[in-house]
DNA sequence: ACCTGAACACCGTTCAAGT
DNA sequence: ACCTGAACACCGTTCAAGT
């Protein structure tokens, strides 16, 4: 039994003591975020996870529901990491119409680090995030920050009146478009490289800046 | 043989004249897409497809390369889809700016009828466009499309000066991110149904084009 | 030239069986 | 409670063989 344990550290290449003491399933969710990120969406499979934790094939099935399952646990841990991400950016301006461009940014930046996570949180793998509750609630936690954030600039007189939520809306579709472009490789013709993205980001996120401030 | 033609024929539902001169190839590219259309991105096999054209499994490889060729080929198709939809928006009006509005609404309107075969168009599915030179190509006609229109409103006075590529970059990457935001789900709590979106959609694209305008 | 049949190495999921 | 081993029905791709 213990040598199933070392056994399963190992094959993630990890040498961390209390690895005896953790739960295979966070395991499974780690190993799969590592997968997604080496080899994309297209290369992940549940049979490798299961193989990289050290485990038969058949094991997560007592931890998650499905492949989709586990992808959702991943797909949650990524919008808690941009969560954290855009309240971190926020705090670095005082002016709400400065939070709100570093929080572009900082979208922007978190999608071109993280790929094939963003895809994962997004994509077609879970077709309704409804069906996983934790997922759900990290989801909506991230759009809130967002829309706390337009609040705050309207009342500081630092976007134009109307419904928040198009606002928000608007400043969400353009820099996840951006970001979906870019990782797409939509723009690989007239962009190299990452530092001439944020370039481009800063350009255009200005131009709707422009739109949404009024003046 | 000629069994086996009228097999394939009635294999797809359909009951055509001409049949029989036709090219596997078109026929597989048409199944593909209808299997796309049905079960989505996720639910599409290679021997799927083979089964409704009524051929064995081996038989596509004999005309692509692969299954990621017979996608590129469903995509190039549906960038051809949109460019003509969106050639035809912008010949319904006639100042440069209302056909800016006219060419975001069919974005997103063609987003939200054929949402499969935009994630075929710009998803993982097909990592670089550059190894298919026809779907790269009829992509890089569309956003012409677009351009051009830019270069068009720039010219009448109906949109900011400046780099114009920014300006289309911004246009696209909000209708983008509001197509793909629509598609997969995550403003479902708050928008429902194709009408309600389309609305949202003319008013987040107003507040980028109050940036895009300048005035 | 164009297609079939069989094969290989994978995959997600299930289920009896073990401890 | 938690995991293994074996099985089932799929999948993408290859390749000899047919016509």
């Amino acid at each position: 039994m213990k040598r199933l344990r070392v056994r399963r550290a190992t094959a993630r290449g990890l040498d961390r003591k209390g690895a005896d003491a953790e739960s295979l399933a966070a395991d499974l969710v780690i190993a799969a975020a590592a997968l997604i990120g080496e080899h994309g969406p297209q290369g992940f499979s549940l049979r490798e996870v299961a193989r990289r934790a050290g485990v038969s094939e058949a094991a997560p099935y007592w931890h998650f529901a499905g492949k989709e399952a586990l992808l959702a646990a991943v797909a949650e841990q990524g919008f808690i990491n941009l969560a954290a991400a855009m309240a971190e950016a926020r705090e670095r301006s005082k002016d709400p119409r400065s939070q709100l461009r570093e929080l572009g940014v900082a979208y922007v930046r978190f999608a071109l680090a993280h790929p094939s996570h963003l895809r994962i949180m997004f994509g077609p793998e879970i077709p309704d995030k409804t069906a996983h509750p934790a997922l759900h609630q990290a989801a909506e936690r991230t759009f809130g920050l967002l829309l706390a954030a337009i609040n705050e600039a309207q009342r500081a007189g630092d976007a134009r009146a109307g419904n928040p939520f198009d606002l928000a809306v608007a400043a969400w579709a353009m820099v996840h478009g951006l970001s979906s472009l870019l990782i797409d490789g939509q723009l690989r013709d007239r962009v190299r490289g990452m530092r001439e993205a944020q370039l481009l980001a800063s350009r255009v996120t200005k131009l709707l800046e422009m739109g949404l401030v009024g003046r």
